[in-house]
DNA sequence: TCCCACCACTAAACCGGTTTAGTGACGAGC
DNA sequence: GCTCGTCACTAAACCGGTTTAGTGGTGGGA
């Protein structure tokens, strides 16, 4: 009933576990007939290479870490993830790696599960997504000497290679569009400022309206939860003179403050246009639908993971390029209104 | 700059490896003030046990897995698996475990990932998620001899302990609510029967139907999609009779269902009430405000991490009471019309 | 005083692979 | 005929812990 070992394969087969060893990592000095045998026997007896011995001689984990640090109650709506660890997970596979997940309290941003995983030496590398401004972790890692790859845009000035699409260009494509339908007092809601994420689509807004030759419009800083969504639209449709369109860092925001338009009977988009960010699922099917920008989430992680595993493995990389963002123009953004909400 | 092992650690300590992991693991045969020595020079070095090393010596992985066999697209909208594998790492945390996470495609649900997990022996057990009415998994899981707990309702013929809060009195409290309203003509948008929380949901609306002496109402079977939910609702009210109310298996489809409501100038809830179940956070911000039901998600993946963590440690392992799924009223829900809807 | 039990600790085996050093057989070259 | 190199393979060390068997010293009881 227990598991065979490369000792019992070895004996059946009638040679030593070296040769068994050779024989599974086809490495050279192993003649063909007898490499064919020793594969045969071990099939027959359903062995496979311990991964934990194998761990251990080889001296590395074989597996890869992601570390979420954030409430729990932010990550149920968060679209993002569960893409992004299926394309992770894609490549992890068929390379022999498992991917160790911890979801940790916001805390300390992660701050001691990256030094247990690294002290234990559970991970040989780990991916690092939601960088704030002044992020300490790739300090930390550097520290403890785990590769790392940041997942979103390259700072240029960090310690490691970073892998994402940059979200500028999606955001300036809704801020075109709607420039196009005429609209001049363009709002952002911004996710917070101190994270990356939400540091550039605000960058990308304001560039884009500045590149349109239009003032700034109102900006409001919110977290990307539905209910700060919410109550920065009530203080943008407050204003002696409302946007005539919100551009919002993420759907939902953009979700939540359709509904607070919605519910004070504003017309949408007849007098105010709403676009979000990530093309979530119910997106489009809003009344009416909203219009958005959509990423290759999944291409993203599989795009991070490879980079990992060559730094972890010492590859040389090959630089991979990500579809930009895209514009889905749905039904909550329109023309302008002739004059300013009243 | 490379890790200390055990034996410098001993060697800076001046005794024999044997005697730092005594101590480290504290058994008897320590003398205090040794142990005392020993574990400051640990602390001075920095010194954590390889947890590789760990796992082979002890013959076990310390991890354990997670499978999701599902298509990434549905995984998007999920507000569960965030919050359940938070709950789970909480208690992993605390004992030395870690989480192996696996998102594949639902090809084979998930059979290939299951096989390679316990024939490379990288986790001691694995949580069962997503259970269909006939699955073959804890068969599976059996003939591999990989100690699994299943989250989900109690079966009760399944070869694996079952953790779960039973949906079933939350679809109870929303029918009955709806029944208290003066409805009583009440359609369910179920998920696919195929699946044990499709079922179990339809099951109680049907029965909580029948306790209140009313006819049973349309059913249309969706996939807790939005798409599906959309089109389940399109349907429900072009019925020549069509029903005053819809319970709707999760809040995607009814969130979807909502907005087809709106787009037919159906008032809401005037005309048609509308209940969803999960407690999604944009359910509290739509317009109107979605009524649904909540679960103590966090909780239950501690539940289950500690049932499995009891079930590879062999221990015996008390019975938890998670709380029960919590009716919550909003907006979307109110007192039948005075006659059906024309 | 001698014996025994017990305590604190060490030496070595073990987990299951990978990897390095070494060995015997064989063929080629001078 | 002897040496050398190569091939195919084995034996043993190694990864870094845990665990078992064994050992020396001390105290108590007869």
């Amino acid at each position: 009933m227990t598991r065979p070992t490369i000792n019992d394969v070895a004996r059946a087969a009638g040679v030593s576990k070296g040769a068994v060893s050779f024989a599974f990592n086809n490495r050279p000095g192993i003649a063909p007939d007898t490499r064919d045998r020793i594969l045969e026997t071990a099939r027959s007896m359903g062995w496979t290479p311990s991964s934990r011995a194998r761990a251990l001689s080889v001296s590395r984990s074989l597996a890869l870490g992601l570390v979420i640090a954030r409430p729990p109650e932010t990550l149920r709506s968060d679209p993002f993830f569960p893409s992004f660890i299926a394309g992770v997970e894609s490549v992890l596979a068929e390379a022999g790696y498992a991917l160790l997940l911890q979801i940790v309290p916001a805390d300390d941003a992660g701050h001691a599960s990256y030094r247990r995983l690294a002290e234990q030496g559970r991970v040989d590398g780990v991916l690092l997504t939601d960088l704030h401004v002044d992020d300490d972790r790739p300090a930390l890692l550097a520290e403890v000497g785990l590769p790392a790859v940041i997942v979103g845009p390259d700072l240029g000035e960090a310690f490691w290679p970073a892998v994402g699409v940059d979200d500028g260009p999606g955001i300036t494509a809704v801020v075109e569009h709607l420039v196009g339908l005429g609209h001049t007092s363009i709002a952002h809601v911004g996710g917070p400022s101190a994270m990356v994420h939400g540091r550039s689509r605000r960058t990308a807004w304001a560039a884009a309206l500045e590149a349109a030759g239009l003032e700034p419009g109102p900006f409001v800083e919110a977290d990307f939860s539905a209910e700060a969504g919410a109550s920065a639209t009530t203080h943008l449709l407050d204003l002696a003179e409302p946007p005539t369109a919100v551009v919002y860092a993420n759907d939902l925001m953009a979700m939540a403050g359709l509904a607070v338009a919605v519910a004070r009977g504003v017309d949408v988009p007849g007098q105010l246009s709403i676009a979000g960010y990530d093309d979530t699922e119910l997106a489009a099917h809003l009344q009416p639908p909203l219009t958005t920008v959509t990423t290759d989430v999944i291409g993203w992680g599989r795009a991070a993971a490879t980079r990992l595993l060559d730094l972890v493995e010492q590859r040389q990389s090959a630089d991979v390029r990500l579809d930009p963002p895209r514009l889905v123009v749905r039904g909550s953004t329109g023309p302008a209104p002739a004059r300013p909400t009243t």
